[in-house]
DNA sequence: CGTTGTGTTGAGCCGAATCAACCCCGGTGG
DNA sequence: CCACCGGGGTTGATTCGGCTCAACACAACG
């Protein structure tokens, strides 16, 4: 409500980053100047480009700006599973361990951008910002409950369901970032892509979406994605009563009052 | 090697977990006394019972001894989705902040028995035990790879496939506590656990298994499973390609050499 | 003994995959 | 300017993996 209709200065390019950590802690003004400094190293990563590899050892920390990505494995076959997405206001590689092999890909979907997170990680390190170690600690608890939520659509939920579930994740996940509203959001996925991520052919994704749309559920133009009946949504997929939910909406929560 | 033709005191309850920990990290004679010492309290719990409630707080740690457990996750519609299993050598509620909801709810699937851990977690946090503190790290970035490995079955394999992948797993964690051995391992689900841990009907779960008997691949008596072709079931699954097996294998490698 | 839980089997159906076109659109280059 | 791509989306026809429903066998157990 209040900056998005100035977006002044061009916006800060940590903007994202900082309404997500500060969604899940208070950041300090210190902690915030912190995350503002990071601005300067940027890094660019073109579609289709792996910027983890399987099995590689720890990266360098991240702030993740603009641009998607996935976390995924691919089969020996071709067969591709994406886990998670990984969006603006995210951030990468703050898990302690840094001999630790990932086990997963990270790639590019997307014309992708992040900044280097060197300075963030090693204050949190230190002890010297005690907001930002919260937040960080509670991102990585909801990407796991993220994951959970995943395996739940994955082995249980008819397509219908999975893509109801789904978009209704994506939009909570992307307004925590600053990225769309309660209903609007960014949605540079291919057919393709959401296919890989849940579990469906191509094809049957289409007709999926076809039939949300008919009913007047969503509506997909360019690149946006539109959900018009969230509360239909919900109830389709039970999105309400499990998971994750409750920390993304916790996460507003902490964010409103104020 | 050593001691396995010597059940002699009718073993040591704490038995799988020195193997499961001792094939992560060398652990110190030191270490393995603290374990020893843990056999004190016992708690058991019988089949159906929770152990740890989804959303509920942390748990004192516990190191599991005997019997099953699941990780998972019930719809409001009755359908449940298994994440994975808490076998015997498992540590349960190591991992650090307890403040943490948890985001599945623990249940167990047979008569259940563990230990109270909290002196080793002491122990591991006062850094007085670093042999453990390696296992247990590496206890919890395996448990990560087999949830992202059940997500690739649910997502992307075949029936067919995920019986097989999923014995493999079984077959190489259960190994790995001294249970069974490179074919014969104790299997003590209903084909409805099974089903509900692999996306699939009851009914579809037992012909699965009837096709695998019949092309003689694996034999299923009174609790026991059989792999009697691990090599074709590894091939069928694409098992040794990808995911957790790297680390379950590496494992095994920390442990034989001595 | 009935009862209950687990495994097994058959029949039929349906959700989703596959195969194969075809369209549209934004390049790109002649 | 147009012809030619290639990627993404759409559509129909068909197949098939897996589900549902329903019955039955069997063992464990009170």
């Amino acid at each position: 409500m209040m900056n998005r209709f100035k977006p002044r200065l061009a916006v800060w390019p940590v903007d994202p980053v900082l309404r997500k950590l500060n969604s899940l802690a208070k950041l300090s003004p210190d902690e915030e100047a912190l995350l503002r400094a990071a601005a300067e190293h940027r890094e660019r990563a073109a579609p289709g480009e792996e910027i983890i590899g399987e099995g590689q050892a720890a990266q360098r920390p991240r702030l993740v700006v603009a641009g998607w990505a996935a976390r995924q494995r691919v089969l020996p076959d071709g067969r591709r599973q994406i886990f998670s997405f990984v969006l603006p206001g995210d951030v990468l590689g703050f898990t302690a361990r840094p001999a630790t092999a990932s086990p997963w890909s990270v790639t590019a979907l997307t014309a992708f951008e992040t900044l280097d997170g060197q300075s963030v990680a090693e204050a949190v390190a230190a002890g010297r910002a005690p907001g930002l170690a919260v937040a960080v600690a509670a991102f990585e608890a909801q990407g796991a409950q993220l994951l959970l939520d995943q395996m739940v659509r994955l082995g249980q939920l008819t397509a219908y369901e999975r893509v109801a579930h789904f978009f209704l994740e994506l939009q909570r996940r992307l307004q925590v970032a600053g990225l769309g509203d309660s209903q609007r959001f960014p949605l540079p996925l291919t057919q393709e892509m959401l296919a890989d991520a849940l579990g469906l052919s191509i094809v049957h994704v289409n007709r999926t979406l076809q039939q949300l749309r008919r009913e007047g559920l969503i509506e997909l133009r360019s690149g946006v994605a539109i959900l018009l009946r969230p509360d239909m949504l919900s109830s389709i997929s039970d999105y309400d009563s499990v998971g994750a939910m409750r920390l993304l909406d916790a996460s507003q929560g902490v964010k409103r009052p104020a």
